[in-house]
RNA sequence: GGAGGGGUGCCCGAGUGGCCAAAGGGAGCAGACUGUAAAUCUGCCGGCGAAUGCCUUCGGAGGUUCAAAUCCUUCCCCCUCCA
């Protein structure tokens, strides 16, 4: 392969827009890729949600890109939302954010963004730097250049308001702010996850109604969730982490659903869909397992955030626990006090909850009645039985939850 | 400002005096099966309890009634239309 810095900007555009949904405007990108400058990449994190997962990854992962072909990357905290407190949060009003929750949710950002990015090369600013100075007057100047029409031409709000659902006027407001971030930063190009393309073209209008060439806008599509429909997010709790650990990551990513393997090849691996359609046809054509496939998937994510080593790890214990059928090679051990017996024994009940493995008894008990809870290996189905355990005693409630009991002093 | 509609369990949503711990769907959990924590099927899915039992829940607070998610008063919030 050639050396990246000495390719031509059309090979350029063709690594960068790889994949996208929307390249607005393709001639654009190439023309600012030809004046031979480190272009400037703007994307703007929010700091409410210092949990990124692998959704995040789909953008951050072409920012790496753009890093690699010597453009500079430009970080923006929303900070001065995050401290209005973001109220699209439909039903709920979120919490206003103190300045040192920001501060430090930005800090936990940054640090994962590392895993992802060179962030010692990118450029990371607040957006409080320019907001903090604007008066009412620039604020209603800035508003002056949009109109209602157009605002609501947004899928996401005329989607709302056929279901009745609010929205206030900062959420109005809101694409006004980010698209001002792009003056502030002067940014050349943006990107984001489909969802945010509205927001990026405002950004267009509103550098153009300020006098600068309009950014670039580049979209991905949102990456599917673990259950297979929604886009993954924290608050739908169909996420992976990009800070778990090995096990959970591979775990959690082979229990996607076979159809969201391509993509997943796309978003995460950038394989291309020429690479992912051979793929397909091998696994149709029975040449392939699908369980192959979503293991090689597993194991190839996981060694990105992780190493190799860990992936391999993880996938090995995988198989040794849910294939197998064996016990993990780790246990997470837990100590039962004196006090939590009688005549030394506990209810069985009582033991699941202190372990944990239960938020109640009633909970407790279902899962005993469903068969699912077994010590050393022999399913216990009395949910009022008293139990004498020992230290090393393995106690098992379904598939995943293990504990060895440590009887303390 | 005027008129009307609505706030139900994690989410969506039915229920308009007792048969309601509250239909149905989704999510979640479990079991079976399997190729996995896929798919499919089945069960569970407020809490306490040995229990036929008890307690808490239908926006908040009061009230009517033997009995209220359902009726009344009041407060809060949301939506639609007109202006």
């Amino acid at each position: 392969m050639r050396d990246k810095l000495t390719m031509t900007p059309e090979e350029q555009l063709q690594i960068l827009i790889k994949g996208a949904t929307n390249v607005v405007v393709r001639e654009e990108l190439l023309a600012k890729l030809n004046e031979g400058r480190p272009l400037r990449i703007k994307y703007g994190a929010d700091p409410s949600a210092p949990d990124l997962h692998l959704g995040h990854s789909v953008p951050l992962r072409r920012l790496k890109q753009f890093q690699e072909l010597g453009h500079q990357v430009v970080f923006i905290i929303g900070d001065y939302t995050g401290r209005i407190g973001d109220p699209s949060g439909r039903t709920k009003t979120r919490p206003i954010l103190s300045e040192e929750e920001i501060k430090h949710n930005a800090a936990t950002y940054v640090a994962q963004v590392g895993k992802i990015l060179d962030v010692e090369q990118a450029e990371i600013v607040y957006n409080s730097q320019w907001f903090a100075e604007m008066n009412a007057a620039d604020l209603l100047s800035l508003a002056s250049h949009y109109t209602v029409a157009r605002m609501l031409e947004r899928d996401d709000f005329t989607l709302r308001i056929d279901d009745g659902i609010p929205i206030s006027i900062l959420e109005m407001l809101y694409p006004f702010i980010q698209a001002y971030d792009s003056v502030a930063v002067q940014a050349d190009v943006e990107i984001g996850g489909s969802d945010q393309l509205f927001n990026l073209l405002v950004g267009r209008d509103i550098m153009r109604a300020y006098g600068m060439t309009p950014q670039v806008v580049l979209t991905w599509p949102l990456l599917v969730g673990t259950d297979g429909h929604q886009k993954m997010s924290k608050s739908l709790g169909n996420y992976i982490g990009i800070t778990e650990p090995p096990g959970e990551m591979f775990g959690k990513l082979m229990s996607i659903p076979d159809e969201l393997m391509s993509q997943y090849h796309e978003l995460l691996l950038d394989k291309t869909s020429a690479e992912v359609a051979q793929m397909q046809q091998a696994t149709a054509a029975g040449e392939l397992h699908p369980r192959q496939v979503k293991a090689d998937l597993a194991e190839a994510v996981v060694t990105i955030y992780h190493s190799a080593g860990a992936a391999a790890a993880a996938r090995a214990e995988f198989d040794r626990v849910f294939a197998e059928q064996q016990l993990p090679s780790e246990i997470p051990e837990l100590s039962l006090a004196p006090d939590d017996f009688s005549e030394g024994k506990i209810w069985l009940v009582k033991l699941i909850v202190t372990v944990g493995f239960a938020e109640s008894n009633s909970q407790a008990r279902r899962l005993i009645r469903d068969g699912a809870v077994s010590i050393n290996g022999e399913i216990l189905t009395d949910e009022t039985a008293q139990v004498a355990v020992n230290t090393g005693d393995i106690l098992r409630v379904g598939k995943r939850r293990f504990a060895k009991i440590i009887l303390s002093e």
